[in-house]
DNA sequence: GACTCCTTAAGCGATCCGGGCAATGGACGA
DNA sequence: TCGTCCATTGCCCGGATCGCTTAAGGAGTC
């Protein structure tokens, strides 16, 4: 073995970091360097160490997973970042792999599976588990949701109803149908109560 | 030192019992006896080793962890069982309690806070963080959704109008207006939609 | 008996949903 | 550069649905 895999962890959760470390370092050809508990400290320690793979959760307080990553590798392209994360919906997988991830991973594999992707990742692979992968396949024929429509789907969840949006983005009630209506044909949704599950379950919005 | 706490860790996430494993092995009073993945495993587990503390996640496949522990403590009245989970409502905290848990932790607690319960518990008091009672309080006065509504409810989050509601139900349109009046009262909701957002933050539905 | 819960009911105004139509402006490729 | 596509915005209409109010009977529990 010439040098040991160089890993960074980054995680809100203690005790998942100390199951990866415990995993990790039990293994002849991997060393975790250094830990992580959000993503601005992601950057901060990206930089001190340049790891050769870093697994980022998505969820965390302060900056999320998407943003450091998208930071990390406006600063190294050639960062090699496999994500890993709870079951999320396809669109957040997308948004992990637009912004640069090289795996994907979901937080109840097996060892053996993130041992793999780690080294797979590291030979300069990408690995995306099949489930994961079928999610989006799921979807791929389907238009995304403008930006636009996202705000208002997350005013629905609120509790808005199109009036209070309208005042809220200072746009008319009519433009706010508009976009409810596109929503609900987007979505494939039965009403805007339906459009808000969906949008829950696939990662559009959060609560 | 006697004898070491015997722990058993129920989680649904092979790195997080590693992490339990790692933190909990390495301190002198404790020690891991065995694991289990989902409730069911949980039972078998308790059953054949009769643990001083149980570690429990809410959320897993096959068995969730409430009905495990309702069916451990129906044989073991004595068990002492401390949930270990992500952020959760009041009401499934709630839940958690009425069905004997003698602590409830976040998964983002640090590993003081962890060692610290698991000792208190197995001392045979009770552990409850603040943030989490402070959840409690906020709706202790307000009253429960009951069984239909909590139905309704969900019915409403999948996407039914009152009138697909009524025939699944078997009731008429009138009546499920009448509970979703009672719902959007007790939840302090604008809409449905937004009865279903509280909901699902407060842990009532799932999706 | 008191109490809660589930059930039903009528009417009414507000809101939502779906259809079509069209002007603006920015982004993209030819 | 021009033309096209698309997101955004705005408007009208009509039927469906929602949410509120008030009222009341039956089932089950304590």
């Amino acid at each position: 073995m010439a040098s040991p895999i160089r890993i960074l962890a980054v995680d809100d959760h203690p005790l998942l970091r100390e199951g990866i470390a415990a995993l990790v370092n039990s293994q002849p050809d991997m060393t975790l360097i250094a830990e992580a508990a959000n993503g601005r400290e992601a950057i901060e320690q990206f930089r001190k160490h340049r790891p050769d793979v870093t697994l980022m959760d998505l969820q965390m307080p302060e900056m999320n997973g998407i943003d450091a990553m998208i930071a990390i590798r406006g600063e190294f392209p050639q960062a090699r970042i496999v994500v890993l994360t709870t079951y999320k919906g396809d669109v957040e997988v997308l948004r992990a792999l637009k912004a640069g991830a090289r795996g994907y991973l979901l937080k109840n594999l097996l060892r053996r599976e993130l041992l793999e992707t780690i080294r797979a990742v590291n030979a300069g692979e990408k690995r995306i588990p099949p489930e994961v992968a079928a999610q989006i396949a799921d979807h791929a024929a389907e238009d995304d949701l403008t930006s636009r429509e996202i705000e208002v789907l997350q005013l629905i969840a609120s509790g808005n109803a199109n009036k209070a949006i309208a005042a809220r983005l200072l746009i008319s009630e009519e433009t706010v149908k508009g976009h409810v209506k596109n929503i609900l044909s987007k979505l494939a949704a039965n009403d805007r109560t339906h459009a808000v599950t969906i949008g829950l379950k696939r990662g559009i919005i959060a609560l």
